[in-house]
RNA sequence: GGGCAAGUGGCGGAAUUGGUAUACGCGCUGGUCUUAGAAACCAGUGCCGCAAGGCUUAAGAGUUCGAGUCUCUUCUUGCCCA
């Protein structure tokens, strides 16, 4: 047999793909993009799997003729790289340009189809300088702003944790207890754009709905409405939001927010400052917020119901009010709301039942949890048997008309808080003057440059202590100034890369606003879901800031198409200790047997997981490449799963794939060296007829992202081929179809397929196939018999053929006729090319 | 607790969208070749049955000439939000 040298292939065509241009051709546009990767050190299968994909979009739609931009870049700024430098004792810029380095050339192996002179770093001060300038173009234009929030505090490491760095409540480093702490920080206003973001996502046809549905539950709109309470032992009035006016009759108690400005008459109360300390210990989570004891404190205030003239309400504060959410002020009614409920609960409040649940008809004091279902209203005077969203909107026309509040819309998406207090990430351009005011630096002093020297050792933010970087002045009036030594979240560097790629060495602004209208929209878009939310909505939310600067851009979605992939699974494996093995330290003796290589013991197999250092079940794909060649590798992660699936890897399987594209090859050198004696036309037709049915197939899977049903379709058609050797069919028909098919393995196995189509002597290896639909017609096709529903034989017949036809051919079968014999046909249901039914009495 | 998605052989999965269920791959079984193994090739492989045939898409019902696909109920799993 004829074996290939996949190493030597490989290498030779490789050497061509680099800055793959495919583009050029002044045709349709096409922009293929896969998320970029963090430059973590190696890359791993879930990378092989992303950019697999993509690599077969980008080469597929080149194939069809459009113009492909396929670039590449990394999302280089991030926490990884502080720590890693802290251990290695390297500088992050090092660590980072290493592992670059490391991983493109990792990447160079799969024989991507990426256009390396787009490459982009987000470290890299020429991106970075342009990232200042939009923040600055933002700022002016209202987009930022400066806020004080809580945070979730490390009182160890002195910085600011995320809401995923904190695990059970505690630093996810530090293993500290997290406190709330109130802080100054730079946010983008998201929410001006709240409306716009849930509304554009209905033009978002071409996303999967899931991520729809996962960012608007996200953005969270909802309406209710403000409504003012009178606070009888003070002239103040308390302005509280809710979502649930119609419950006001059940109101039986107001919970503050311990910030809300009534706070501040209990400025010298002990009892009241300790209740305060003591809410800042909890994490500022909803889930946090919702799991965490209800405690309050009773203030001697109390409230007059804006309805009932004898109601007076107790005012309390509680820990689950926080300033943020409506203005720190609710009214809480226990039977419909589990939080309140709760709370009455604890504090012995009444528990006033205002909408009936027809099928329990409990008292309110006898409710063991809130009800929070629809239902006709009770014990509500003038909205009495309305139902729930009929009284909404009657209490918020009467609250209205009395003017004591008013209809409001509320999001749940809250701004994006931007300030990080590391070392490695996008300085903020930003300077704080003697006399308190904070301004933008000039453009022309940008980038904002990260020192080299620094101090990553020490804790609190590094760039606050660095002796001397923070000194300034501002460039306009010579002024001493210090400047802002927080950096940006890393998220905003990935929230324009895409707009960046389509000019990237672009000098003065961002980007050449004439190349973003002709490359933007992102055709393709792919990732994993993990992002469905924050990184996909807050690329939306900068396409729109940036519309914002730039009247000019036409669009206002960046994503046209979004394709989110499954995860790589594997087993994963633990010795007799009870700590985890790589796969390739253990050997496998049977379906659920293995025993640990260094010392033959028994080894327990665990359920297939998501590939992940902390288990070890990851397998290296440098290494399988060298094993098995790139191609197998591409062609296994495609063909096992659905790629919105998650696949499970298994050596076999890429074995299996090796082995498959060898016959390929082998088969390519017995069609060259095939001789035919004779031909038949009918053979040939039918042999070429079948092939366009395949090639059919094929093209609309890959269209689909089916690529495992374009896979399978290629085994069966190496199989047919086989099969036809032997056949009465012309060489030269057999030779031009092979090409046809090698054409349509180059997205999959672009080396294999090039190689092959070289020596086939092919010389149009940039077009994809021309699908002879007329062909398609003259393949026999499968009609099945049915005896009341049941098959009982299928014809191979011609396509079209009609009813009279069909009955002619069905008395020639004599597995029907077993049936249908000495029988009264009742009813007989036809259908063109699929089903002749015929009904009887039995 | 709410929302969404899904449940098909030993395993990964396919099914032209209501028309032959189990394509294709893995695994397994037998055979050819070989001193032997590996590789390669050939055949078989949902379940019951010697066979004819019957049964089968988580479970149950319904609509239909016909249901993996549509509707309802129940169960299980996964994801997101709480």
């Amino acid at each position: 047999m004829e074996r290939v040298n996949f190493q030597l292939i490989e290498k030779k065509w490789q050497e061509k793909f680099i800055s793959a241009k495919l583009y050029n051709k002044n045709s349709k546009k096409f922009y293929c993009l896969e998320m970029f990767p963090y430059p973590s050190g190696k890359i791993h299968m879930g990378h092989v799997r992303n950019y697999t994909i993509g690599d077969v979009i980008a080469r597929y739609k080149f194939l069809k003729g459009f113009d492909v931009l396929h670039p590449m870049g990394w999302d280089a700024f991030g926490l990884p790289a502080e720590n890693a430098a802290r251990e290695n004792k390297l500088n992050p810029k090092e660590w980072t340009n290493q592992n670059i380095k490391t991983m493109k050339k990792q990447l160079k192996m799969l024989g991507l189809s990426i256009d390396w002179d787009l490459e982009l770093s987000t470290c890299d001060e020429e991106y970075y300088k342009h990232q200042q300038s939009l923040f600055i173009d933002f700022y002016h234009q209202g987009l930022v702003s400066r806020k004080e929030t809580y945070v979730n505090w490390d009182p160890v490491e002195k910085t600011v944790l995320a809401n995923e760095q904190v695990i059970n409540g505690k630093g996810w480093r530090s293993n500290a207890v997290v406190e709330r702490k109130k802080l100054s920080q730079w946010f983008f206003n998201i929410t001006k754009y709240s409306n716009e973001l849930l509304k554009d996502l209905e033009k978002l046809n071409g996303w999967p709905s899931k991520v729809k549905l996962m960012q608007k539950n996200w953005i969270g709109k909802s309406y209710g409405c403000e409504m003012n309470f009178k606070i009888k032992q003070l002239s103040a009035e308390i302005n509280i939001f809710t979502t649930r006016p119609d419950t006001i009759f059940g109101a039986s108690f107001i919970a503050l927010s311990v910030d809300h400005e009534i706070s501040k008459h209990f400025k010298k109360n002990k009892e009241f400052q300790n209740f305060k300390k003591e809410c800042t210990k909890m994490g500022t989570t909803e889930e946090a917020l919702a799991n965490a004891e209800k405690l309050g404190y009773k203030t001697q205030f109390t409230a007059q119901h804006p309805f009932l003239e004898n109601k007076e309400i107790p005012v309390y504060f509680a820990n689950f009010v926080l300033m943020d959410y409506g203005n720190g002020a609710i009214f809480g009614c226990p039977a419909h709301d589990q939080r309140d409920f709760d709370f009455a609960k604890k504090y012995k409040l009444p528990i006033i039942k205002v909408v009936s649940d027809s099928n329990n008809h409990l008292e309110g004091s006898k409710m063991k949890e809130a009800y929070i279902g629809s239902g006709k209203m009770i014990n509500s005077e003038f909205l009495n048997n309305l139902d729930i969203i009929e009284a909404k909107e009657k209490i918020i026309k009467i609250i209205e008309e009395k003017k004591i509040g008013i209809k409001k819309t509320l999001f749940r998406l809250k701004d994006w808080g931007v300030s990080r207090q590391r070392y490695w990430g996008c300085p903020i351009p930003m300077i704080y003057l003697e006399d308190g005011s904070v301004v933008p630096v000039e453009k022309e002093e940008l980038p904002i440059k990260l020192p080299e020297n620094i101090d990553l050792n020490s804790s609190g933010n590094p760039l606050e202590n660095h002796p001397t970087w923070k000194v300034t002045k501002e460039k306009k009036t010579g002024k001493p100034a210090i400047r802002e030594t927080d950096t940006l979240d890393t998220f905003v560097d990935s929230s324009w890369y895409f707009l960046r790629f389509c000019s990237p060495k672009h000098k003065d602004t961002p980007f050449d606003i004439k190349k973003i209208n002709h490359w933007m929209p992102v055709d393709q878009y792919i990732g994993g879901i993990e992002h469905a939310i924050l990184h996909l909505l807050y690329s939306r939310f900068f396409m729109k800031g940036i519309k914002q600067c730039n009247k000019s851009i036409e669009y206002s979605e960046p994503f046209e198409n979004l394709f989110t992939q499954g995860m790589v699974c594997h087993e994963t494996y633990k010795n007799k200790d009870n700590e985890w093995l790589y796969p390739d330290e253990v050997e496998k003796i049977g379906e659920k047997k293995a025993i640990n290589l260094k010392d033959k013991s028994k080894v327990s197999i665990g359920p297939s997981e998501s590939m992940s250092k902390s288990k070890k079940n990851t397998v290296d794909p440098e290494k399988m490449i060298k094993e098995y060649g790139a191609d197998a590798v591409r062609w296994f992660i495609l063909s096992d799963s659905p790629p919105e699936k998650d696949v499970q890897w298994s050596d076999t399987g890429v074995s299996a794939a090796n082995k498959f594209l060898q016959k390929i090859w082998n088969l390519n050198h017995q069609i060259i060296n095939r001789k035919t004696k004779e031909s038949n036309q009918a053979e040939e037709k039918q042999f070429e007829s079948k092939l366009e049915l395949y090639i059919y197939k094929i093209d609309s899977s890959i269209n689909n992202f089916q690529f495992n049903v374009a896979i399978a379709q290629f085994y069966e058609i190496f199989k047919y081929f086989r099969f036809c050797l032997d056949l009465k069919i012309g060489n030269k028909i057999f030779l031009h179809s092979l090409a046809k098919v090698m054409k349509l393995m180059i997205p999959f196995t672009p080396h294999l397929a090039l190689e092959c189509l070289e020596n086939l002597d092919c010389k149009d290896t940039n077009k994809w196939p021309k699908i002879n639909t007329a062909v398609l017609n003259e393949v026999k096709i499968n009609l099945v018999i049915q005896i009341n529903g049941k098959t009982r034989d299928v014809l191979s017949i011609s396509k079209d053929t009609d009813e009279e036809e069909v009955n002619k051919l069905v008395n020639t079968s004599s597995k029907a006729q077993k049936y249908l014999m000495d029988k009264k046909i009742i009813k007989t249901i036809f259908v063109k090319n699929k089903i002749i039914n015929y009904i009887i009495n039995s």
